[in-house]
DNA sequence: CATTGACCTGGAGTGCGCTCCAGGACGTAC
DNA sequence: GTACGTCCTGGAGCGCACTCCAGGTCAATG
């Protein structure tokens, strides 16, 4: 698969595609004969996850770190769950956060309802 | 009060706060005779107010926004309203979506486990 | 076989949100 | 009255995560 087509199934900028490259998010992609990119199913699969990661706002030097443990296979394991499993719990920790964040919210919200009627329903 | 002290009861660093100032998002503090910030309770309340928008993500220019709008008067309740409600809809939508990125992970880590147990248990 | 369009590389530029710095003023404690 | 800590200003620098650009290559099309 060629690059244009890569980023639009993968959701990545080409832009994008090739500075992951560049800096070892991705490994170095396969070419063909002229130089050009070729991506695979594989590539495929790994570039959505790191999405997601991203989506879960991962930092890049932990994607990273989480891209090198890939690369040395499945020795480290162990590691990259222990990686997802803190993620997952900062995930959590965010979700309850912004409960309390809405929770907020809406007081506020509340409030300007309250001082919009006793400004404005008086004519 | 002064800036370190406000700094502290705020949570917002020192830097932060005369850079907030300088842009426009906390109005120009009072200033003592000798020319240094002096805070009351009500810059207090609107810097907390500021951390918390801050902590549910919106933007420095959306911030900025409001706190035009705040400086504005009783005029622009419901606009500012309007805004708090436009974010609390982001707010419960990235909720959403965290939640399926967890279950996401969950799948995942689910999976490592499960890799861990045939690679590792067989010795 | 010439043009076009997609691709390549290395490197520079961008926007966000601070954070740090130099050089100077003030005010409190000794 | 001087040393020290805290404050002031304007401006530079930084880390993140891209995004854009110049200059060049290559493959397909008319």
């Amino acid at each position: 698969m060629k690059i244009s087509d890569f980023s639009i199934r993968s959701g990545l900028s080409i832009d994008t595609l090739r500075y992951y490259e560049r800096i070892g998010l991705l490994p170095r992609t396969a070419r063909d004969g002229g130089g050009r990119r070729s991506y695979g199913p594989d590539d495929l699969a790994w570039a959505r996850f790191l999405g997601k990661l991203q989506a879960m706002d991962m930092p890049i030097r932990e994607r990273l770190a989480y891209s090198r443990l890939r690369s040395e296979g499945d020795a480290t394991l162990g590691a990259r769950r222990a990686m997802l499993e803190a993620h997952r719990a900062a995930l959590v920790a965010r979700q309850d956060e912004l409960h309390g964040l809405i929770a907020a919210l809406d007081g506020k919200i509340t409030h300007y309802r309250e001082r919009e009627t006793q400004s404005g329903d008086s004519q």
